[in-house]
DNA sequence: GTCTATAAGGCGATAGAC
DNA sequence: GTCTATCGCCTTATAGAC
């Protein structure tokens, strides 16, 4: 028996949101590698096993998936930031915080390709995000940063914009997959280049960040 | 008098080429917003200012627009990396590299998403490019560094990945600037972040690879 | 060279049977 | 809940007048 569509969202049976599931599974395989505009539902409905009307019977519009795949995937996505902790030792935190972005980059590289997109074309679903959860944890984190950078534990530089670099340089390898993965060549066996890159960036951020500050220049 | 499309490749009247150049100008502005497949021919023809059958009198497909657009730009779009010069001294090279695609991103934000959208959507129409000139580019640029790094005069590092993360930091800033908007916040001025961003990142890259290795920790 | 008109097909969304 | 059939719109591309 049909359940009115007012009732969905209130509660919901244990088939139905198994059957959301597939269909947001197969909208995140469609979306983030086409884009918004550039997916059709017929794509996702393949993707899914199901037929379009029906796919349009859980969700009204194409606009409601991608809205619904979006809030579902965005929780995660803010968590390795959330994890970002003042009371660590700020090489740890720094490191585990690149670490863990690298994963994401190589584990779900469709949810970041999904942002990406989304971003990339002027965010107009999510600019709401941006400029308040976003901008808000990233202030709260800053001024971690900031108190770091006060106490001596880290050279001095502007946290905001050392944000932005973990970010981009852990999900270019996510984003531009296929670019690494043409310059690097063919002779890469799986999943080198995250371990590669990790070993880089970690290099990179300490020694450009905070070595200098209290450890003396020993070894090469 | 028309002239036969054949003719068109081979040589060109100043006017022809006046009126291509006004609709790949359009067709920039319309394909690095909203991708390729985001976008449409009537939105490129109203940006040009002309009507639809009449851009597919110049160029007769709409991939046969964006091909044009992508082998026009990418030509200047290389030219950063192919500066890179093995006889320059390298911390200078590094800054003026990073300060090159910084000003690239700032003043060419739709050339930087145009690749941005095609690379995020698995570069259907570059991925020749990509494994061949850029790989090849890469690859040479790769060896310069290399024999920096044998020479001593920066730190043991991965080329390969070193170029990922500059052209990640530096394409962040026109890929993704509505979120660096908008997590900066409303109180910029103008192009502040650019400025923000060269002094961050040329300290993070000359302190990560370079200064540990031949210069002594005098101040902080 | 540029236009109006239109063909041909894809797409989002709905109707209604089951 | 799921299906087939279809509506109505948008989009690429062409035809043909000027």
């Amino acid at each position: 028996m049909a359940i009115p569509r007012a009732a969905q969202t209130l509660r919901r049976t244990r088939i139905q949101e198994e059957k959301e599931e597939i269909i947001l599974e197969a909208a995140l395989e469609v979306f983030s590698q086409r884009g918004f505009h550039g997916s059709t539902i017929d794509q996702i409905a393949d993707v899914a096993g199901m037929s379009k009307p029906n796919l349009l019977y859980y969700f009204r519009t194409k606009e409601a998936m991608h809205r619904a795949l979006i809030d579902r995937v965005l929780e995660n996505w803010l968590e390795p930031l959330k994890a970002f902790d003042a009371d660590g030792d700020p090489e740890e935190e720094l490191c585990s915080y690149i670490r863990r972005k690298l994963e994401m980059a190589r584990d779900f590289p469709r949810e970041s390709r999904l942002f990406a997109n989304e971003v990339l074309q002027g965010a107009p679903h999510i600019i709401g995000v941006l400029e308040g959860p976003l901008k808000e944890l990233v202030d709260e984190k800053a001024e971690v940063i900031e108190a770091w950078i006060k106490a001596g534990k880290i050279r001095h530089c502007d946290p905001r914009h050392m944000i932005f670099s973990i970010w981009s340089t852990t999900q270019h390898y996510a984003d531009f997959d296929v670019q690494v993965k043409a310059v690097l060549g063919p002779g890469q066996d799986g999943d080198d280049r995250f371990e590669q890159a990790a070993q880089f960036l970690e290099q990179l951020f300490v020694d450009g960040l905070i070595r200098p500050v209290d450890v003396a220049l020993a070894d090469s």
